[in-house]
DNA sequence: GGTAGACCTGGACGC
DNA sequence: GCGTCCAGGTCTACC
């Protein structure tokens, strides 16, 4: 079925989908047209495929069933939680157009990152994302959907993103041979375990109201999640005070600022403190190479 | 608060 | 084919 629902004023689809690297990961996809694919079950048990495209002003919605109206109003609400529809950047562009380094995003209308439906996912995805090569994550993350997640009724060969009760059932041996997580494994499990049992309650940060410090200590309290992945999650839910330093952002950010001299994750940071609030998404959206 | 070493996987390289 | 080295963040122990 087909439905549409009204994009935010200077709202850029492609913009969204390619903010980073998740819709390389599945079961995210992008579409031929520059839009996004996703696989999900919804509360009600149904899976399927859903994309968003942009049709005139409007996102047009396609899934591979028929929706009942509860099942609609879900799929929006998660849709519009993904693509970050309610967010407001007028303040972070009417900075960004003071920097030259920021003209392109302004332009391209950026700032939004793309989000998984649950911030479980979202932390899962970042876990899978530390101490290895990219390439590696995407393997780890396919061996997960594909061994976890619930087939697609239509194609089964597709899988969702698995659940946490699901990953609870697992043991940390299974995860850790099956999916080659390596040390990974014992994090993923007790994440799962906890969410799962009602003693983390993940998805109430998306809403929490708690200053972004304490927000990011509740992050790194789970295991597996240190400053990297915590300033990264941060920015998944909105917060852009910091900076997630890894080694791409010591690479780039000496070769922009220190003349490609060693630097220190600390001088990162400083880089970007006079940003405040927005320090996150002027990092990450800086044009760090610029055409020639 | 800062630092060193271990944790894993898999690719690159030398023999 | 085998062994060694390396890259990638976080945790833990120690100072």
């Amino acid at each position: 079925m087909t439905f549409t629902l009204s994009a935010p004023p200077a709202f850029n689809l492609p913009a969204v989908v390619r903010s980073h690297g998740w819709c390389q990961m599945t079961p995210f996809y992008e579409t031929p047209d520059h839009g996004l694919g996703y696989i999900i079950r919804l509360s009600t048990g149904s899976v399927l495929r859903f994309e968003v495209h942009t049709e005139d002003d409007t996102l047009r919605i396609d899934t591979s069933c028929r929706l009942s109206p509860t099942e609609q109003v879900e799929l929006t609400q998660t849709i519009g939680w993904m693509l970050s529809l309610d967010q407001d950047f007028s303040e972070f562009y009417s900075l960004a157009r003071q920097e030259p380094k920021l003209l392109k995003m302004v332009e391209r209308r950026a700032g939004r990152v793309l989000r998984s439906p649950t911030l479980f996912e979202d932390v899962l995805r970042t876990l899978l994302t530390t101490n290895t090569l990219w390439k590696h994550t995407l393997r780890m993350c396919r061996e997960l959907t594909t061994r976890y997640g619930e087939p697609l009724p239509s194609d089964p060969t597709q899988h969702t993103f698995p659940n946490p009760q699901r990953l609870a059932q697992e043991d940390e041996s299974g995860l850790r041979e099956q999916c080659r997580m390596g040390y990974r494994a014992p994090y993923v499990y007790e994440l799962s375990q906890r969410v799962s049992s009602g003693e983390l309650d993940l998805e109430v940060l998306k809403t929490s109201s708690l200053p972004t410090l304490e927000l990011r200590k509740e992050l790194m309290s789970i295991k597996g999640v240190g400053s990297y992945a915590a300033a990264n999650l941060l920015m998944l839910l909105g917060r852009y005070d910091y900076v997630p330093v890894d080694t791409w952002a010591l690479k780039v950010v000496s070769n922009e600022f220190f003349g490609g001299q060693k630097i220190t994750p600390k001088q990162v940071l400083s880089t970007f403190e006079k940003w405040g609030k927005w320090q996150g998404l002027v990092y990450w959206f800086w044009d760090w190479f610029p055409a020639q």
